[in-house]
DNA sequence: ATGGTAGGCCCCCTA
C-alpha cells in the first residue's frame, strides 16, 4: 500500500498538479492540506473520474483537508476530541483496515505568540486522540503538514532556525510526545540524503537554493512500522509550473513475502 | 533584524 501527504496550498490553483501527479505516482491513499475551498466547491466530480473515493472537511480562504483514496472512506472524523474549533485540520478516515489520520498541524507564526499558544494546545489535544486511536486501531498512518521541522537535520540551516516557529523546544516535544505513543517517522526508518526538505518557502528563491525544512511526515503505528518498504520525498512536483510551497511525501508498506 | 512571494479576498490576512 502507497500512502502520501501533500500541502497543496488551494486545491483550486493545484487540482491540474494533483491529478497529474495521482495519475503518475498512483498512491492508494493521499492526504491533502490548505485546500481552501468551502465543501460545495470541492472538486469531488474531478477526482472520482480520477478514480478515487474522497473525504473533505474545508472553510472559505484558509486550512481545509481532504483524503483521497482507492478503497471507500468509513468512520470519518473531522473534529479534535474536546477542542471546540471551527478550523478545518483533521480528517481521519478507514480505509482497507488501515486507520489513515491526515492533519494540517496549526504553523504557529511565532514563538510566544498567541497563534504558538493555539499550536501547543492543538498539539495537546491531538496526542491524547492518537492514544486512543492507538488503543481502537492496530494498522494506523498519520500523515500530514506537521509545522514541525523533528530535529537539526531536517532544517537547512540549524543555526538560523535555532528556537526560531516550526523548530522550537516546546513544538518538539509535543511532537517527542506523540512519537512515544508508539508511532515512528518513517522516513527517518530509512537512510535518507542530507539536506532533504518538503516545504521551501517561496521567498527568496529558497527552492533553488534548497533552503528547506522537513516539515510533512509519515507516520506510522507498530504494526504498520513493521511493514515499511519506503519512505521518501517526492521533488517533482515542486519543480512544476506553479507550484505549492511543498511537494507531496510517499510511504509504502506491505506484510512480508506480499507486494 | 528584516523582507521577500503566493493565495484568497476585498487592500489586509496567513503562511
Amino acid at each position: 500500500m502507497k500512502v502520501a501527504s501533500w500541502n497543496v496550498n488551494s486545491l483550486n490553483v493545484r487540482l491540474p498538479h494533483v491529478l497529474d501527479w495521482l495519475e503518475a505516482a498512483q498512491p492508494d491513499i493521499l492526504g491533502l492540506q490548505e485546500t481552501k475551498l468551502t465543501d460545495e466547491k470541492f472538486p469531488s466530480e474531478a477526482i472520482r473520474e480520477a478514480g478515487y473515493e474522497v473525504a473533505y472537511a474545508g472553510q472559505k480562504t484558509y486550512n481545509g483537508v481532504a483524503v483521497l483514496a482507492r478503497s471507500p472512506l468509513n468512520d470519518v472524523m473531522t473534529d479534535l476530541p474536546g477542542l471546540e474549533d471551527p478550523q478545518r485540520r483533521v480528517l481521519g478516515a478507514t480505509v482497507d483496515g488501515l486507520r489513515f489520520i491526515n492533519l494540517y498541524v496549526p504553523n504557529g507564526k511565532a514563538v510566544g505568540s498567541d497563534k504558538y499558544e493555539y499550536k501547543l494546545g492543538w498539539l495537546d489535544k491531538l496526542q491524547a486522540w492518537l492514544a486512543a486511536e492507538l488503543e481502537r486501531h492496530e494498522r494506523v498512518v498519520v500523515v500530514g503538514d506537521f509545522n514541525i521541522a523533528p530535529a537539526d537535520a531536517d532544517v537547512h540551516d540549524p543555526e538560523e532556525w535555532h528556537e526560531q516557529i516550526l523548530c522550537s523546544t516546546p513544538e518538539r516535544k509535543a511532537l517527542g510526545q506523540i512519537l512515544d505513543l508508539g508511532f515512528t517517522d518513517s522516513f527517518r526508518a530509512f537512510e535518507q540524503p542530507e539536506r532533504a526538505f518538503s516545504w521551501w518557502d517561496y521567498r527568496m528563491n529558497n527552492f533553488k537554493r534548497n533552503r528547506g525544512l522537513r516539515i510533512d511526515l509519515i507516520l506510522t503505528s507498530p504494526a504498520v512500522t513493521a511493514e515499511l518498504r519506503t519512505s521518501t520525498i517526492e521533488r517533482d512536483p515542486r519543480t512544476w509550473d506553479r507550484p505549492s510551497d511543498h511537494t507531496p511525501v510517499v510511504a509504502e508498506f506491505a506484510p512480508d513475502g506480499s507486494g
